[in-house]
DNA sequence: GATGAATGAGACTTCATTCAT
DNA sequence: GATGAATGAAGTCTCATTCAT
């Protein structure tokens, strides 16, 4: 296999575990195990278990990127017609898992945030500058709209959208209801049109 | 000591550095050494670190309840300006530590939910309680206000509030930004007033 | 409750439990919970665990002697017929252990001092002079019998007797089979008659 | 090191400090440092220690096996001999381990068998199927002799080989004399003689 | 004499990581 | 570049024992 490709794959696997177990959830012994190589080729490949999920953040940020936000807006130029769709991606993806698993994951990017962001601050910002990746998009959404909720400004409405889709997948998480980021969609439809 | 009175100042300690440094930030050694115990002491009076995290998020939502929510309810009748006291409370807290320790802890019910609710339903579970025992405030805020957003029913409404919350916190402590927390009050009653 | 009876109590929960769980089977938490009485109380009663088994191996080998051997004696004068009580009243023991439990829990003097005899001399000198304390009334049988089996003293017929009944419990213990202890009621009958 | 050489000096390490220590007398810290390895590389090996403990009993029966019985089959052909052999060989291994430690270990198969049997299925089976390995050489020895005991069919007269040689080797350890396998020699050869 | 509560030491086990080939 | 094997540090938990009332 070529350089690349057995990175990329290490790097894919890691998204999918961490993603479903969670970083402490996930060892290094089990991560090189699913990814078929082991574990020494790991860490020729990346230095640490936190190098390796910072560099799973960027790759799930790309990709999140190209089949979420992307693709949608190929679709349509319509604005609302946008986030609405956005929205139901991300809920059939997170319904299609549910069926599988019998769980919700939650946000990829949340989740991993907010379990390491208190111990370190690489990870933090890692995550951080992903989930910022997706306000363009959100901007965009806003701008063809026109006209900015009551009292909101152009900045503080993308990021209200972001906390929105945020505590969406969170609610879902914990309430284990995929559901939950329906509701999600129908709370920034209003948003927007307020 | 009294019985209860240890059980309750080791809760006290895990809630603080459980929100502070995460589950598996923490260690039983660490935790019994700051909460000035033995850790066998520890170990007598919760069975696991898990059974401890379990009655500790249980003791934080009556303590949230208690700080948060009925003392804003005591203050003032009016729904609007009990819901932007509510987070108002939250901000000055989330301000507080933030200035003093330079990190937003985030929602110390959804951290712990986030990071364990793949690997523990228990946790997952008790995580869910504790965020629902909220609900009846914001439910109550609701009926008082009498009027619903357009298109959201009355339990729509509510858990929309929650998810609100909740997205502000996560958003609080992945840009380390208390003023987060003030988006997410203007989201909330621009919400309501829809 | 009386000093002694409580002393009492203590031994014999002690017997039963080392007996079936073996001595480091058995924590003194249990030791006290199953005994009804307080930790302390024990320690109060009993320097240390190694003292608690020490005196229970001594009590123990009383009833033992009482209850298996006297009891023989005073039953038959017929030295074979004497034997051959003996390692009835043994079965039927184990017999009823057994189906009450579904396990063989063996001899124990033989197990505890097994267990412990390389950690704690004090031990397995205790459990050799409770086994000893039986001695004397192999010697009866051997002595009431009139021959020594071919080319053994009185002593070694004496010890081999021991040893076939400890060969017995073991087996029957290891296989999980009470029918082992009447294989050794056999052996020992050939034995005497050789 | 080659993976099978680690594993089998770990076993071998373990077999000795078992025999000497007896299971709970021995822990996982001390073992891998008088196996000269690191603790984790032994849990790389053995899944537990119980596991270690299963995987060193069926090597320990093995070596058994190839240095007591085997080789004393390849000695002589006398079944009378075979039998004296066999207990000489274990009698003269006991009394140099005497000498150098000042105590008689006993039967290592027996001695971790009573020790855990009763917490530990899996142990006992384990003991019972390496003790069983051994009947073969008994069964060889009585129909070559060709003659039973008075009254005992062939299996119960290999059984009561095996329990003879068990209650020998109880009685050297309880009473600190390697003698007491000589005793146990001649009752054997007595047996068989019936 | 008895007890509720606490403890120091140490048990087993797992982790992320590195070495030697 | 890849791997089989090894490791130091740390993790959760349990033990026999003691203190203070």
């Amino acid at each position: 296999m070529k350089k690349e490709d057995t990175q990329n794959h290490i790097l894919d696997t890691a998204i999918d575990l961490f993603w479903a177990k969670s970083y402490h959830g996930v060892n290094m012994n089990e991560l090189s195990r699913v990814a078929g190589v082991n574990k020494a080729t790991v860490y020729q490949h990346f230095t640490s278990k936190e190098e390796l999920a910072v560099a799973a953040i960027h790759r799930a940020a790309e990709r999140t990127e190209e089949f979420i936000y992307q693709s949608t807006f190929a679709e349509t130029q319509d604005p609302k017609e946008r986030l609405a769709r956005i929205y139901h991606k991300v809920f059939q993806m997170h319904e299609g898992i549910f069926s599988a698993e019998g769980k919700c994951r939650g946000c990829p990017f949340v989740n991993i945030g907010v379990e390491l962001s208190t111990s370190s601050g690489r990870i933090r910002k890692t995550v951080g500058r992903a989930l910022a990746s997706f306000e363009r998009y959100y901007g965009q959404i806003v701008d063809a709209h026109g006209t900015l909720p009551n009292g909101f400004d152009r900045k503080e409405t993308v990021s209200s959208l972001m906390a929105n889709m945020n505590g969406a997948l969170v609610a879902s998480k914990l309430e284990n209801r995929p559901g939950a980021i329906l509701d999600g969609q129908r709370r920034a439809l209003q948003f927007l049109a307020m």
